[in-house]
DNA sequence: TTGCAATCTTTACAAGTGTAGAGTAGTATT
DNA sequence: AATACTACTCTACACTTGTAAAGATTGCAA
């Protein structure tokens, strides 16, 4: 079973931030967290975590009569989701053309180019440990 | 101005593909083009193409009865927005970490690696040479 | 001039997303 | 018990996106 691609909305990446982050939590926490950031109400927040449970984005436990949150997705998915998405649209689903868009497209410091330099030779040191999927 | 982020949805990047490959053109020639590839009818398209329009994402000129299409937009600003847009959902906003994200979890060969490197370092070689925004 | 072929226009509709009000139920307080 | 909180459920609505049928135009061929 290839590990399917999440990708999430806007509204879901802001949900599933604050759930990170407190997870297990209920939905008055999560509210609270994004009062601020999106002004969004109680009912708004609770309907899009509903949502999230519906998609598999989240997962619930009752305990009497409070509902808590967990992520059912790591940070890390939906990082990847988010970037496969880009790839797949922008770049016809090839990594490399992408990675050459960022270096050279995007104004990177000097300082940046350097750290990634580095940050290649170290993975590339690393050997041919490849990751299955 | 500070140019705004262009985020296309799915359909409209089959749209400015096939504009960017044939511009000028019309709404049928695109529509063939989508036939195979998306199954779309002659109205989906030109449904589609009209409502870019309306975006900014494509311009029209009428010659005689028939309307002609161009794209608004590059490829690489179109490219650069969906980047835009997986960098600020997923990464905050911050371009290294997810160049970061890209070089570790993304089981890059060896092979690639070592391009992506040779790439660095030629730009970092090239100075600082900054574009403007 | 009549009709056909090509193209455009109008209208629609379902699913998904952002947004939230209003009402209900269970718990704690007086 | 009556009241007030707190958290939950239900319902709704507008806007976007994918998808397209049906009807209106118009220039060209017979």
């Amino acid at each position: 079973m290839t590990k399917r691609n999440y990708e999430l909305t806007e509204g879901e990446w802001a949900i599933i931030q604050a759930v990170w982050e407190n997870e297990p939590c209920a939905a008055p926490a999560v509210q609270e967290e994004l009062e601020a950031r999106k002004n969004w109400h109680y009912s708004t927040v609770k309907t899009l975590m509903d949502r999230m449970v519906t998609k598999g984005l989240l997962t619930t436990e009752r305990i009497r009569n409070l509902i808590l949150y967990r992520s059912a997705i790591t940070r890390v998915q939906a990082q990847k989701g988010e970037i496969m998405r880009a790839v797949k649209r922008a770049f016809n689903g090839a990594l490399t053309p992408m990675m050459q868009f960022l270096v050279d497209e995007n104004n990177l410091s000097q300082k940046q180019l350097a750290e990634l330099e580095s940050l290649i030779k170290k993975k590339r040191r690393k050997g041919t440990r490849r990751k299955r999927k």
